[in-house]
This record gives C-alpha cells, sequence and structure tokens, in this order.
DNA sequence: AATGAATGAGATTTCATTCAT
DNA sequence: CATGAATGAAATCTCATTCAT
C-alpha cells in the first residue's frame, strides 16, 4: 500500500466535496476555494493534494459515471423477470429530482466532452454501459418471449438512453418537467416498442 | 428610433463573433478578448457596447433560440403533407454534424439553465417551441387520417422533441454517433408511433 | 512604426525602473511589486508589458551590456594618442563606486549566465566587446611604437579585461577595495605589459 | 559536547547536499525541497535542523570559503621551492572545469555579498587568505633571490588573485574560455611580475 | 529524531472594466 | 464612436513552515 490510508480518504473527501460545490455553482464556476470551503479545510491543502484542478475535475467525472452506472447495472441484476428489470433500469436512469447529486454531476459535464478529450471519453463510457444494459435486458426479453420487439434491440437501446438523457435534463433543469410525467413517456415508448402494454395502458389515442 | 442604425449593426456583429467564440472555446472559456478578435475590434469595444457580459450572452443564447426555432417552423409550413412535414422537422432537428454552429451554442448552454433563471426561461422556451411544433404536425396528422397515433400526441411530441435533444448532442460531441444513425432511430420512433410504417421500413426484430 | 511612441517610452521607464529594483534589492529578490512601485505603476501594467517577467529581465540585461559598452567604445574613441586612449579604457572600465548603476546590474546578471542560455550570450557579448576593445588600442600602440608589448596582444587583453571584471566586483562590493586602489593595480600591470612607464611609476621592489 | 554525534552528520549531511542543489539550480532557484530531494529526506527534516534558511546558505558559503582556503594552503605548503609554491598555487586556484563544485558554490553566493553582510565577511575572509598566500609566496621568492618582483608584491598578490577570480568565472560559466587558456594567461603575468621567465617562455611580441 | 500532511502568507497571473484621447 | 493603455480585483500557485504522530 504506497499511499497510506489517511492520505487517500482525504483525497476521497476532497472529491466528494468538489461534487458537492459542482453541483451547487456549476462546474465552471467552481473554484478551489469553494471546494475547500465545501470540505472545511485550507485552499492550499486543494492544490496539494491535487497540484492540477482540471486532474480533480477529471475524477469527479469519472467516479460519478461509474458510480451511476454500476448503480443502475446492480439494480438491473436484482430482477429476474425481463419486464421487472426493464422496469427497474427505467427508473434508476432518471434524477429523483433537481437535487439527485449524481446526475446533476453527470450533466455538469456534458458541454465540456466538447472540448476536452478525457471527457469525451468518459462520457463515451457513460453511454455505452447505459447502451449495453438496455440491449442485454431486452435481447433476453425478446429471447424468452416475454417482450415482442418492433424495431432493433439496438435502435430501442439507443432510443431509451437518448429518451432518458433528455428527460433526465428536464427534471434536473428548474422550471422544467416532473419526474412524474418523464417516467411516463419512457414506459410510454418501451410499452410501445416491446409490445407489452403491461408497461403501459394502450388504448386508441386521438389528437391531443 | 433611439438607436441609430449603425451601432445596432455593430452589436449585431459582436453577437454574430460571440457566438462563433463560444462555439469554438466552449462558453465558460470564452473571453471578452475572444469576442473582440472575432469581431476585429478592440476589447474596449465590446464591453462599450455591453456594459454586462452576461447580457451578452445571454442574448447570444436567445438569438440562437429564435433563430433555431424559426427555422424549423418555416421548414415545416414548406410542406403539406404531415408526413412530409414530420420528415422534415425530424430532419432539421438534429445538427448537421459537430460543426453545427447554432446547434453547438444551444448546448453550450444548458447547463447554465440549472443556475440562471433568464438561461432557464430561454431553455423552457426553446423547448415549448419544439414541443408545440411536433404536436401540431401530429395533431393535424391524425385528424387527416394520415396517422394513426399509438400514444398521445402530447407524449409523442415530448419524445420526438427529447430524442432530437440527446441525439443532437451525439452528434455533436466528438467521438459519438454519426447524424445518419441518429436520424434512423428517429425515424423508428416515429413510424411506430404514427403507425406509419413509410417513415422507416417495419419488420419483425430479433435479438441484435 | 507598429508602436506608439508613448507605448514605447513606458516600456523604456519600466526597464529603467526594473534597473534601478534590481540594482538595490538584487536581481534575485526583485518582484514584479518591486518594479511597479519604482515606476510608480500599478503592479498589472508591468505584467500588461512584459507578460514574461525572465523576458523584462532579459532586456535589462541586454541594455546594460550595451551601455556600458558603447560608453566605453565612445570613450576609446575621444582620443589619439594610444596611450591616452588605454589610460581612458581603463578608467571607465571600473565602476565609479558601490552605487555605479550599470556595472551593479553587470554583476547581477553574472550567476544566471551559468543557468540560463540567453544571460550566457550577452555575458559572452560583453566580454568580446571589451577584449576587442583593448586589443585594438593594444595592437595600435605597438604598431605606432608607442608600446613595446611584452606579452602577446591577445593575451594582455584578456588579462586586462579580467582584471577590471575582478576589481570592479571589489570596488561594487560593500567592505572591499576602493577604487583609486583598484585602479593603481590595473595600471601597473599595464604599464608591465607594454613596458610603458609613463602608465606607472617603475622602480626596483622589494618585499612588501 | 552538548549535541549529540548522529545529529551532527545529519546536519553534515544536509549542507553537503544543499551545496550540491545550489550548485545545479543556481541559488537563488534552490528550495528546501531541492536540499531535502538531494540530500533523501523529508522536507520537514530539512527545517528542523535548520529553522532558517538564510543560516544554511550561509553556513554552506562559509564551509566553501573554509573548505577552498584549507585546501590551497595545504598545497603550497607542499612545497619549498618558491616557484613550485607560485605554480602550484596559481593552478589550484583555477576550477578544474564548469562542474568544479567549491567554485562554483563561491561563485553563486558573490553577488549576495552586496546585500547580505555575512557574505560579505566571508567574500571578504575568502578574498585575503588567498590574497595572503600569494603575498607570501612572492615575499620569500623575493627575498630568497628567485623572484625579481617588478611591481609590489601587494599588487601583484592582488592582480594574481584578480585574474583568477575573473578566469575562474569564465572557466565555469558554459560558453567562456577554456581552463588552459586560463592558466596561460595566469603563468603570462606571473612570468612578467616576477621577471621569471621558467613560468612562461619570454618573446619579444608583436601585434596580435 | 524524523516525518509529511496541512497550512497560509505572498507572489504571480488573468482579465473585465475604466477612461483619457 | 472607438480605442487600447492602465488598472485592480480575484483567482491560482508556490513553498517555507508548523505540528501531531
Amino acid at each position: 500500500m504506497a499511499r497510506p490510508k489517511r492520505q487517500d480518504a482525504r483525497r476521497e473527501a476532497l472529491l466528494q466535496a468538489a461534487g458537492v460545490a459542482i453541483q451547487r455553482r456549476g462546474l465552471h464556476a467552481t473554484r478551489v476555494r469553494d471546494i475547500a470551503d465545501q470540505a472545511g479545510v485550507a485552499a492550499g491543502t486543494v492544490t496539494y493534494y491535487f497540484r492540477d484542478l482540471d486532474e480533480l475535475f477529471r475524477l469527479v467525472f469519472a467516479q460519478a459515471v461509474d458510480r451511476f452506472c454500476t448503480q443502475r447495472e446492480r439494480e438491473a441484476a436484482a430482477h429476474e423477470d425481463p419486464r421487472d428489470q426493464l422496469a427497474a433500469v427505467l427508473r434508476h436512469g432518471l434524477p429523483t429530482g433537481p437535487d439527485d447529486q449524481l446526475c446533476c454531476l453527470l450533466y455538469e459535464f456534458s458541454p465540456h466532452a466538447r472540448h476536452r478529450d478525457s471527457d469525451a471519453q468518459l462520457r463515451r463510457e457513460l453511454y455505452e454501459r447505459q447502451l449495453h444494459l438496455y440491449r442485454d435486458v431486452l435481447t433476453r426479453g425478446h429471447a424468452s418471449g416475454r417482450f415482442d420487439l418492433r424495431r432493433p434491440a439496438e435502435e430501442i437501446a439507443a432510443n431509451l438512453v437518448a429518451l432518458e438523457d433528455a428527460y433526465g435534463y428536464h427534471v434536473i433543469a428548474r422550471t422544467f418537467m416532473p419526474r412524474q410525467q418523464a417516467e411516463e413517456h419512457l414506459f410510454g415508448y418501451a410499452a410501445l416498442a416491446t409490445a407489452d402494454p403491461s408497461l403501459a395502458p394502450e388504448n386508441h389515442y386521438g389528437p391531443g
């Protein structure tokens, strides 16, 4: 163990504090000072542990990505029935509300992915792990006869991730869509694509 | 006319220059200097016209939102057949590629909407105008018998906007999804939701 | 004239101020703040003109080298008789006293020449221009029959420069040798090497 | 013995390490960290032993001065014949080359002698011990009839020290004079001043 | 005795903004 | 109207030093 436990704990605490600071102020407005205040240490301590602020941010992002994906993968694994799996994954993909820390973090980093390679890679990892999750559930559901996929599994998975991303943003951004409604829309698409009416009540719809 | 024309022209040019600068460097990294350089004027000139930099950014965002929505509304109006309308709107909602200036701008401002009221309002306007566009097309298509909506028009419209947003980001962010594929996914959903197979070839899909 | 006169004047003033500050505090202890104070401007102004402090220091050194050499070359040119020339050059090569600004500057930069290439080049230029000055005077004095060189002109010139350098340091460093004595030693060597007793009284010397 | 031996040994090691660090990076750029790294200890250990960094530097200088002078005095004492003594002292006064650690150290401290009293005193001690060395050799050589001093012993001694100082710098500073040439110039002067042609071949010299 | 985590003073650097021209 | 020299507030970064272990 090259680095003593105490130092690791402090690093962890700083990353945690940085996460909170970013969620509160926005990534672009978070200063060393904010992180230090949040962690209850001196500003110098932050630069002592992270010579480079960008590196710290990258780690915060990496951790958020991993935590988010792991969480969902675990959630999926907790169910046997593909339909239950799908429902669980759908529900846990959306932020709980405007204060969902993990999700807020992920959105803060999005525009950076256009400008920084390391962020682009992480963003891609986030995307592919989510895609993989959905594709697996759909494929297994189809194989077991539970789902009758009306479009390619790949497309449905991609669409579910996309809807999740977009609605997630709506839930988080103030003045937008409530989580409940976002969830209904997601399940609406899932029902349509898997031809499983138990995911959403099917009717014949007129205008509006 | 309180403000002479020449001054207005200069303001317009600065907004234009700011847009380019933001697209290139990212919103958070754009300095007065960058805008001035891009516009070919002195730094002092920028603050001379825009005492408040935040105001300038807000205007850039507002203009981008309006330009984007107007463009699409015009596009929709250019067609008679609801299906052509829908196809046209879908196609023009996605960025042409990673260099689509207008779309890049819109994404740069997204995380700010969580932190600044004026941005939140603009973001909401952007959302609602797009939503309205789709809902209209769908409703009229349904009324004319062209579409057989399998879910509420409101939901389908919201899902189309959401898919567009998410895929738009993928097209723009480097290392992500090519526009072509994003478009196919979008049409796939549209075909499913409107029960109009002409939008995408319908088959029975197995795993993968 | 790409750069307006006023800006050039300010740059010149800052270089001048930097010279004073360096002489007072020593090169290694001179901060941006000291230069700004000396010039009567804000600290930001110094970095506005000289983004890189090292660059400023290099210019100060370069200017000092050039000024010092030009001064001496002009002095030499003011005389006809080689002996008068030699005497003039010798006298102007030594600092007037511990406050001789130009000389203090040159000594401050000496140790840096071991560590920075640009300083090494300037130091070398300083050396070669002085060497050339002496060699010329000696050669012409010999040719005219005024001097009877007892050692190669090259060696005598090098030795005169070396003595000058070392004694110059003594004159400048506190608690060292008075200028008067340093001058006598220099002339003593010159008399010996040129066999011109008029440069220093020649006797037969016993111990002490 | 108030201070135990082990502690003394550690102090000694740190001074040694500091010397190396200063030679490598230059006095003004040497940080506590560099010394600690060089000595293979923690940074805290350096300040534990030397509460005051300036004090440490002073001791490094003092030690260098003493070591340099003692070395030369021992060298002089190793010979009987005044001419051999003079030759030995001359040879050992010049740095062996650009990496001569002791000499580099002495030069690093030179400009500080203008700004710090303690350094000025050490520099003066260095000067006077060298001066004394030469004066003794010259006086005894003259008394024994070996030398026929053509200038006062005091002046010759001072000039030899001065030449040594200046040429020493040239040898050390990159891009300057090779040691061999410096030595020839020094012997040239010694031969002239002591009228001892065995120190350097005497001829009649024309221009160049 | 020795460490090295943590600090905070002090320096530089960046940059929006002011203002005389 | 437009400039750009000059500013100074605000941020980061460096590093000697402290102190609990």
